[in-house]
DNA sequence: TGCCCCCTGCAG
DNA sequence: CTGCAGGGGGCA
């Protein structure tokens, strides 16, 4: 579920809450989500909370590191106190779920529960189970590609993230449409399907143009439109299209700025046409057929 | 480079 | 019932 803006923002409110405080016990209630020796991680602390593309990690302090992909329906979030304290808010608009949907589903989908010493909890849900924590020795992350396979890309918030390098990565994908090839973590880190689409509506450029056919001019504006809709997606705390919650339990507003995603025949914000839904590489693609040109 | 798969739950 | 969902890995 979480892209990079939404993992970012857990990893900003998690810091803030447990950075500090001991682990003192860790129920594993669905075996497949957690690979690693559970008894290293009790009697540990959390010293740091960092991100790597979609990755986020806690170093703890016997020199492991406590990784976690959330993949499409993972949720982390820390209570104080025993119950689940998911606020009550006003829902958002139809199809979405409500607070007391959510509420149900986190206790369901709940996989591991990690316990303080100050009584808090972290919970990892995770309804699809596609999602993973593992413990591995600090040292080790690099050696282990921070648990994936892909290469891991620029992450493309910080300074290193160049056009020459945007367009060099993509140029690996020659045949590839613009959109699909954004997915591809080994060209930019952190970058989703929500995102993939802002991004190109942003740049003004059709998702399904190929990538041997954009221009100079076309790898600029795609290298700023990456930045500029992370950045949004950070600000308004994250997409919550079904899922996603923030490390509080609270949902992200970014989707009510977005301008393609799941707004299919829903008038564009600059130019009233109407957005399309097409397929492409097998996702959800969204765009407007006037602002982006092949 | 694409397609299918992992799994659960919801909308149509 | 079918199709679809913020991801990524394995396989032709």
């Amino acid at each position: 579920m979480p892209e990079l803006p939404e993992v970012e923002t857990i990893r900003v409110g998690l810091s803030k809450k447990i950075t500090g405080l001991k682990i003192i016990s860790v129920e594993i209630l669905n075996s497949g989500s957690f690979q690693g020796e559970k008894s290293y991680l009790v009697g540990n602390k959390i010293i740091h909370i960092w991100r790597k593309a979609k990755v986020l990690g806690l170093d703890l302090s016997n020199s492991y590191s406590l990784i976690f992909h959330l993949k499409m329906s993972g949720q982390l979030i820390w209570v104080k106190k025993a119950r689940l304290g998911v606020k009550r808010e006003e829902r958002s608009g139809g199809g979405h779920p409500t607070q007391d949907m959510l509420q149900r589903m986190l206790i369901k989908s709940t996989r591991i529960i990690f316990r303080f010493s100050d009584g808090s909890k972290l919970f990892f849900n995770d309804q699809r189970k596609f999602g993973w924590a593992k413990l591995v020795k600090t040292s080790d992350l690099k050696k282990i590609n921070y648990g994936l396979k892909t290469v891991i890309g620029p992450e493309p918030l910080s300074k290193n993230f160049t056009i020459a390098q945007l367009r060099d990565n993509l140029m690996r994908h020659k045949n590839m449409a613009i959109k699909v090839a954004l997915l591809d973590q080994s060209v930019v880190a952190g970058i989703g399907n929500i995102y993939a689409s802002e991004a190109c509506f942003l740049a003004g450029i059709n998702p399904a143009k190929k990538v041997e056919t954009l221009k100079q001019g076309e790898f600029i504006k795609l290298h700023q439109a990456i930045i500029d809709v992370l950045r949004d997606g950070i600000k308004y705390g994250g997409s919550s299209s079904r899922l996603y919650v923030n490390s509080q339990g609270e949902r992200g507003s970014f989707l009510n700025h977005a301008f393609v995603y799941e707004r299919e025949n829903k008038q564009c914000r600059i130019c009233n046409t109407a957005i399309k839904k097409t397929r492409l590489g097998g996702r959800g693609t969204y765009y407007c057929s006037s602002c982006q040109k092949p």
